[in-house]
DNA sequence: TTACAACCTTGTAATGATTACAATCTGGCT
DNA sequence: AGCCAGATTGTAATCATTACAAGGTTGTAA
């Protein structure tokens, strides 16, 4: 099991020469967390790392491929996928699906739920520690990750006052 | 307190050696749950209505549409994913998505969460009611489903003690 | 610095699940 | 019995994701 180094740079790790072409303060950033997790450091993994970190909230694989691809248009659709799934292995990103058609990803903060608007469609994250849930071992199973998602009505939607109640069986 | 391995809810025993008369008293159930929710009643729609209440678990439209394909070759993909959709806006069955590729479908039955066990790849049902998160208001928003899945080992898998990766204690 | 092996990226093609569509058929009502 | 909205079917299209092999890059060791 690996540690997570995510957001805190442990150490002042001396950058060789290849990192000149990174040698944006911003960036180190993430090579420091790729290197904290024994990922091979390629301005690919740096930039969906950065875009994921910055991006406040979840992006799709189409996403993110067509906004990179703006500054690195060689950057392939493969790439994408295999990065993000290795940042899943590593446990530096999350991977939230509802609807079971699509799969966003987002940066790794430490466990929250989420919040599907039956109005507006958008994503709310909801910050709810569950004493009941974390860590705990239900009968005998051992629980290590606990993913809650919740469907209802945002408080924008609420005021709008344009959802209909279904009727409850 | 050992949970089942998905579909302790009720069993209904059936004899396959019926005529038509008690196959019907055995439809009947399922008619009666589609007109009571405004739905055209076919036959399709009634066995896989009927297989899913059956089903012990979580079943995917790739082996729904295989299994009742048996017994009604002429049962096309379409009909199943279309009928599945629809049940799912009608609250008859609930959709079950962890990994992000995969769909599985269950019969509703009540509010549940599951869990994915990282040693034997099976789901369990969990039981657990939290009453932080069931009907609340958080905040602004309103809520009103509440889905949980957990990652972790059950218990099978962690008497057999195969899973190295777990050093927690 | 140079060389090298391992690994990463890329583009294309393949896969597999899901959806669109138009023709045909059926259930439920008059 | 007959009608018609809507259900089913088969095919084709779509879409995200994965497989693969050739070529490029990184980290390391001399």
């Amino acid at each position: 099991m690996h540690e997570q180094v995510i957001g805190m740079a442990s150490e002042e790790t001396r950058t060789n020469d290849t990192d000149d072409a990174l040698a944006d303060e911003g960036l180190l950033k993430y090579v420091r967390i790729l290197k904290g997790n024994d990922v091979k450091v390629t301005s690919q993994r740096v930039r969906i790392l950065e875009y994921l970190d910055l991006a406040q909230g979840h992006v799709d694989a189409e996403t993110l491929h067509k906004v990179l691809r703006r500054e690195n248009p060689s950057l392939s659709k493969t790439t994408v996928y295999n990065n993000l799934e290795l940042f899943r292995t590593k446990g530096l990103v999350s991977v939230l699906t509802i609807s079971g058609t699509e799969r966003w990803y987002e940066m790794e903060r430490g466990m929250h739920h989420h919040l599907l608007c039956d109005g507006c469609g958008r994503i709310y994250n909801i910050d709810i520690s569950c004493p009941y849930l974390g860590g705990m071992l239900h009968g005998e199973h051992k629980i290590k990750e606990v993913h809650g998602y919740f469907r209802g009505t945002c408080s924008t939607c609420l005021s709008a006052g344009t959802i209909e109640e279904d009727k409850e069986d």
